[in-house]
Formats: C-alpha cells, structure tokens, sequence
DNA sequence: TGGTTACTTCGTACAGTGTACCCAATAAGT
DNA sequence: ACTTATTGGGTACACTGTACGAAGTAACCA
C-alpha cells in the first residue's frame, strides 16, 4: 500500500477543482466524463479495496476509459486525491449539537472517528496544507463553534481543534492498522501472541524487563489481545477532554 | 514515498533475526555481508533520502552486491524494517530522570521526539504489532517506569504510555510533513497561503466561515504561516499531562 | 461549404518497485 | 574426489504515475 500526497500543482487549479468553477469550453467534443464521476469511482476503489488498489488505471478501468483520459479532468494523483478528501468531510454532520463545549468536541471526535473508519484510506494521505474546498472548509467552521465562547483565545482554539484531530486521526490509524494487519496475516492477535511467546521465553531475559512482562499480561489478559483500540480511544479521549477542561478553568 | 509494512512472516524467523541467534552454519562459502552491515546501509539511506529511496536494489548497492543477495540475509524487506526501527530504538535514552513522573513522562515523550525527528522515515512504517527486539523492549520498560506506583492500575499505565507514544507519533507526523512539504513544493507555508488567499476569496462565500475566517487569519498573523508545529507539540503535551494529572489525583 | 482551431481520447514509452525462481560458484565433511 | 550445504546474483513478472504525440471530433469563421 502506498502514502500518498495530495496537491503539489498549481494552486490555482486546485481550487478551481475543488470548487468546480473550471469555465465550460465550447469547442471540440463533449467531454464523456466528469469530475464527479472520476471521484465517485476512485472512492468506490478507495473505500473497498484501500489506496494501494487505486491506481489511475484502475480508476479509468473502472470507467470504460484510457488511463490518459483522466489527465483531461484533473491535473494529477494528488489533485484527484484533494477532490475525494473534500468530497468525503461532506459526509460529516453540521447540525449544532446540544450541551457544553465538552459534550460538542465529544461528538465531534466521534463523528471524525466514524469518518476516519469508513475510509481508512484516509489516513495514508499526507495532509500539511489541506485541500480548502468546501467542505474542508465547513468543518473548521463546525469544530470551532464547539468551543466558540468559553474563554479560549484564539490561538488556543485552533490548537485545540487540531489537537483533536490529530489525536482522532492517530487513534483510528492505530485500529485500523491493527484490523489491517488481522487480514494481512491471518492471524488474529491471539495467535500472533501465542506465536511469539515460546520463542521470546527463549531468547529474551525476562527479569530484565519486570514492568513490561507484568504489565503486558495483565493488559493481555484483560482484553484478550495486546491492544484493544475500542479502549484506547475512549481512554485517550478522556485524557484530552480533561486536559482542555483544566485549561478552561484556568481562563475563567 | 511509500508506506511500507513490518514483519508479516514467520515470527520465529523475525525473531531470530531481532536477537542475532541464528546459528551458523558450517558449510558453504564464508558470507560476504552482515545484518549489520545491512541494517547500516538501509539506515544511511532512509535517514538521508527518505524511506521511498531506501529500495532493496539500492541498499544492495550500497554494499556493492545484488539485489538479490540481502535475501540471503533477511528475509523480506518487511523484517528489513522491523531490524531498523529496533536498531533505532537503541539511539534512545535509558538513564532514571529525576523529578515526578510528569517530569519522568515529559522527558520521555521529548526523547521520542527527538528520535522521531532524527529519523523521519519511521513515522512512515505502520508497527501495530512491534517487532519485539531487545530495544523495543527497554523502551517499554523504561517508559512504564515513568508512571510505575503512582497509584495507576497495569491496564491504565499501558494506555498511557500508548497515549503518549500515539500522540508525539501524530505531532512528529505533521511537524515532518511540514518540513517536508516545503521542500517538495518549493513554496513556504506563507507562500502557500499567498497564493490561495486570491482565489479563494473570489470563490468561497467569506460570510460563510466568520470563525474559520477569524481563527485562520489570527493564527496566520501569529506565526505568520498556518501552522507552527513546536506550537503545537507543546500545547498538546501540556494538555495531555494535565488530563493525566487528572485521572492520577482521582486515584488518590 | 471548406478550413481553422479548440478540444477530446488514449497508445506507447520510461524508469522504477519487491521478490520468485534459477543456476553457477564455493567450501566443508566424508 | 565426491557429496552436500550454502552463497551470489541474473532474469523475469506484474505493477506504478505520467510525458509525449497522434488521431478523431465539434464548433466557429470566411
């Protein structure tokens, strides 16, 4: 599976397709495809069988078209990939949420999360320097009007948001990989453990390591796996909300 | 660049080549190469070049030997990885810190810093499920050492360490994509926005977005680019510790 | 109506990737 | 001297993004 990058044309093309302002020439042959459409297939292979299986052949493939035929509609891999980042934030709810700035960035976490694990792909894509299409731009709108208005500065509002977000894309990065790597192997993390064990008696000085040998059972033994992402992320979340909480007071 | 993948072959043969104690054999013509020298040269070229130059064929350059002979010595490029990082995780300290553990937790998330920064490339490897060699292991360790009796239980000392890891792993992530994206593009963050700002303003619906409008341009104005990584990184420590003091004073 | 021009589709080519499968060379044991 | 284990490495395969250029099509102008 690849990383990808997104962007790196010009700055100008980009925004005219993600925006969809490119003005409709009026020679020469109706154009047989769209943006739309291009998009709609590149995330219909995305979403399916990951970002390594959507190459720009596949894409036209799955279109009933030349691979160049493409390069007529968007400039390249990574402008394709700015359309289909914008195109899936659409997804995200914008409906104000009830309660305080906790509950708001709690379900906002949880909403990047669903997000995050319908498209997995998603967290293979470089993304200093989002793509600003509409919808990019709508959900920093939303993330910080959940924390609009309790004292925080400006500065302190952004880094926040980003915070979550970069806590939410490193967590589900985490699950997935670990469900990824089930399918991989086909080794449930049971199995890779019980693998490893025997050999690891063997090789390893197990009283060099105390912490880690009884931590690493007990969590084990808890969860039935060395890593339960469920837990993780409910765990991790707290821990922030409750550091954003003590600065909050500290501004008041 | 690519995003490459550890281990998944045989776990007794990953572990064998973690620990060095594949046993020699007697016949056949003397080997040319080492592991180590292997590992060294794939090192040199990921730290210098990036990840996507480390390739099979150029570390064997390197050596001044064919591809196909590192597989003599490793047994996929996979397990090549899995070698590097824990090779790399013996760069990192192992001396006691003096002071609470939030001094103690501080300072280890800094040093991880400090390695992912040095080596950029390991933030491109997907390690649910690390390759347990000797230096992974006494980073476990030490790093659980850092919050062992401060009255957490085994499952939440787990979770911590993981929080902390995950979270200096996201924060390196974009700090390393920054840095990086300037260069691949030749523009600087300021640049960038330069260059957006026009168009955007000609196509977005500015009254759309008053607190994305606000925020961004306060920001903007602030570090004069859209995003100031060391900013950021001491912002969510200091948030993340402040939610574990939290949950450490509810123990209590 | 014929010619020009803008615009479309897409085949070919290039320099890469990891590694499976071979065969030849080498050195130890018998 | 012969067998056997082991190493070195060449070739081949199915991929990747996209530069280049040829060929076809539709709207405008004379």
């Amino acid at each position: 599976m690849t990383q990808e990058y997104t962007g790196s044309g010009d700055p100008a093309k980009s925004l005219e397709l993600l925006w969809r302002n490119r003005p409709r020439p009026t020679r020469g042959p109706k154009p047989a495809l769209t943006v739309e459409r291009i998009v709609a297939a590149a995330l219909r292979i995305a979403d399916a069988e990951g970002l390594g299986a959507m190459s720009m052949r596949r894409v036209a493939d799955e279109l009933g078209a030349g691979a160049m035929t493409l390069y007529r509609y968007v400039p390249g891999k990574g402008e394709l990939l700015d359309v289909m980042l914008d195109a899936v934030y659409g997804e995200l709810p914008r409906r104000p949420i009830a309660g305080d700035w906790r509950a708001k960035l709690d379900e906002a976490a949880r909403a990047n999360r669903d997000l995050y694990l319908n498209h997995p792909w998603m967290l293979q894509v470089a993304v200093s320097r989002p793509p600003l299409g509409p919808n990019v731009m709508a959900k920093y709108e939303y993330e910080l009007a959940a924390i609009e208005g309790i004292g925080l500065t400006d500065v302190e509002m952004d880094a926040t948001v980003a915070l979550l977000n970069g806590y939410v894309h490193g967590a589900v990065r985490s699950a997935v990989e670990a469900r990824q790597v089930i399918q991989r192997s086909g080794m449930s993390d049971k199995e890779w453990w019980l693998a490893h064990v025997p050999h690891l008696d063997r090789i390893a000085d197990v009283e060099k390591y105390p912490l880690a040998s009884r931590v690493g059972s007990t969590v084990g033994a808890e969860f039935d796996a060395p890593y339960d992402s469920d837990h993780a992320f409910e765990y991790g979340l707290a821990r922030l909300l409750d550091g954003v909480a003590t600065l909050v007071k500290d501004r008041r």
